[in-house]
DNA sequence: GCTTTTCGAGAGAGCGCTCTCTGGAGCGTC
DNA sequence: GACGCTCCAGAGAGCGCTCTCTCGAAAAGC
């Protein structure tokens, strides 16, 4: 005769807990979900029974009876994922992540393929109650994609097209530039050159503008501007260009700390010693800054508090849909270092 | 007279499609689950009117259903996010994401904050099939915590303690740390000294070991080894206890990219050149040694291998968790770049 | 003392799907 | 021609929870 077979240690559920309390299904459900008109002493049986089985709701029963999900989105793309410097979704993704914890609430990562149409049929298959989407703005076309899906969906940055039509939360792009470049003027540099992004992102846009108007105010000329592509090579092939029309540079600032790594390289090969000869300002504040020798001054973007930012704004999404696109635009701040 | 309301555009179920397509429930289920035993005809209705009504499963009521969750978790630390290089979670996320997305299963992201145990408690809770864990091994007791939970779980590198209660994928750290030594040698060093990690992680130790082994087999004598800790500051505090011992130092083998920038900081700092004076290889290829001046030689691990791998062990322990423990040790490889 | 109101709690109908059980055709067999 | 098979497909019982509906009992009102 075979032993009896262990107990199956089934999950206890509800039926379990309010069996062990001495209620009914439905009042044990109210004791756990906080509903008030239940008399004392059944709350404390059921609170009783339910840590004593070590009752867990099973979220797809609770999920299928709601309607709702309890769970968002984090959008990625796997090309941002593999050359975006650290911070960039590391932290928005850490402050989501908590924000989206302390509600107890549950994060779903969907990694955006070259098959973005498949991301918004996964949105609008009722998996999710809303969408974080953190990838580089320009490299995508989600925004166009994703308008009228079915959940409520918030951006990290303006997306470039009609921005209007969605929800996002960004920094003030222009607001760092000029941070970073009243610092060089207010180090006594007087030829400040910079090195911006393509043209065809709104934050490079917004970051050279923000050198030039500083540059104006102070009375300084301004060195032609010269584009990198933010990455390193371009960054070097940049700061090369900068040096060839003006050898007399004394302070630059460069639109992202990638680029400023390959401008750094760059100034060292021309035997220019940083800050002595040439100050450097980046943008990111990343951990390319914070290592590079030497550590360098830059642009530091409040990136943690952003990501807690999107899921405030996206829960008020998917309470009240018709609210309508929410546009929250946080400072930048100046991370001192040594390369000024 | 109010005006009809609009079509509440409630998403199609399950019921729909069959009716559509003439069928019952069952048969239409029969069809979206791939079972064979189903008229052709009935096949085509069935897919036909899933088009038609851009039918959607409901993931929670399919979940509930079944028992199963089609979702695995991810878990990461907050810490670790903060503060690990880049490619340390970025790649194995990417191809452990890749492979979940590859099988339609959609993965999880849980951030074990200061409270660990209430991590055990989620995944005892039937939300997920099985975890993912991608933490700095020493840095945590998730092991401990997760020993006997309700649900497998895998591990990024091998757990310090007991290592063998556990299912793992880990890179084979003694021959990676065998190439860069022997890299090194090869190019005509004599004086090859490192800058190892802390030695109460496995990790450190092992490629503590493949360093002196290397030059015990060429006969070479190998330099008190200096300890960082994982750091860029504690690179440059070893780095400069290293040329306080061994002036006549000619290469150096850094346990990781991080502790390597503070060494490469150093090295400038004394004047030396690199490579010329001073040979130098990391350990980690991440964006630092990419981006460093000059481009630093590192040995790279197959991270998002890894993270594919991860994700094939874990789903065979979900079929099987009688499996037992499953490990897996991938080789390392030597990315060349201009500091040899 | 009887009716009305309030409060607390049980019954039970779903939520959308899976999967076992059952049964009707259509075929071959003796 | 009765019987047994195989092949398809419908009926319907859950999965674990929420939430409306309903109702008894206690409190309040006249």
């Amino acid at each position: 005769m075979p032993a009896l077979p262990p107990t199956p240690r089934r999950a206890a559920t509800l039926e379990d807990v309010a069996a062990a309390a001495g209620v009914s299904r439905a009042t044990a459900s109210r004791v756990l979900n906080g509903v008030p008109t239940v008399r004392a002493s059944a709350v404390d049986a059921v609170r009783r029974a339910a840590a004593d089985l070590g009752y867990r709701p099973n979220p797809a029963a609770r999920s299928l009876a709601r309607g709702r999900h309890d769970s968002i989105a984090l959008v990625l793309t796997e090309r941002d994922l593999a050359e975006l410097p650290h911070s960039f979704f590391a932290e928005p993704l850490r402050g989501a992540t908590a924000a989206v914890t302390r509600r107890s609430l549950q994060m779903v990562l969907l990694l955006a393929g070259p098959d973005e149409a498949a991301l918004r049929r996964y949105l609008d298959g009722s998996h999710v109650d809303g969408a974080l989407v953190i990838v580089e703005a320009h490299s995508t076309n989600l925004p166009r994609l994703l308008r009228s899906s079915a959940v409520p969906v918030v951006y990290l940055g303006r997306p470039v097209e009609d921005p209007d039509s969605h929800s996002y939360v960004d920094v003030d792009n222009y607001g760092g530039a000029r941070l970073a470049t009243a610092e060089l003027v207010q180090a006594g540099r007087r030829v400040i050159g910079t090195i911006a992004g393509p043209q065809d992102m709104g934050v490079a846009v917004d970051r050279l503008a923000g050198w030039r108007d500083v540059l104006a105010e102070h009375g300084l000329p301004a060195p032609t501007p010269v584009y990198g592509n933010f990455t390193a090579d371009g960054g070097a092939n940049a700061m090369a260009r900068l040096l060839a029309t003006r050898p007399d540079l004394d302070g630059v600032f460069v639109a992202s700390d990638l680029m400023a790594m390959g401008a750094l390289r760059v100034l060292a090969a021309s035997g220019r010693r940083v800050p002595e000869d040439v100050a450097v300002i980046g943008y990111d504040d990343s951990i390319l800054a914070r290592t590079a020798t030497p550590p360098m001054t830059s642009v530091r973007q409040p990136l943690e508090e952003m990501g807690e930012l999107m899921v405030d704004v996206l829960l008020q999404l998917i309470a009240d849909p018709a609210a309508g696109p929410v546009r929250r635009i946080l400072p930048a701040q100046l991370a001192r270092r040594e390369s000024v």
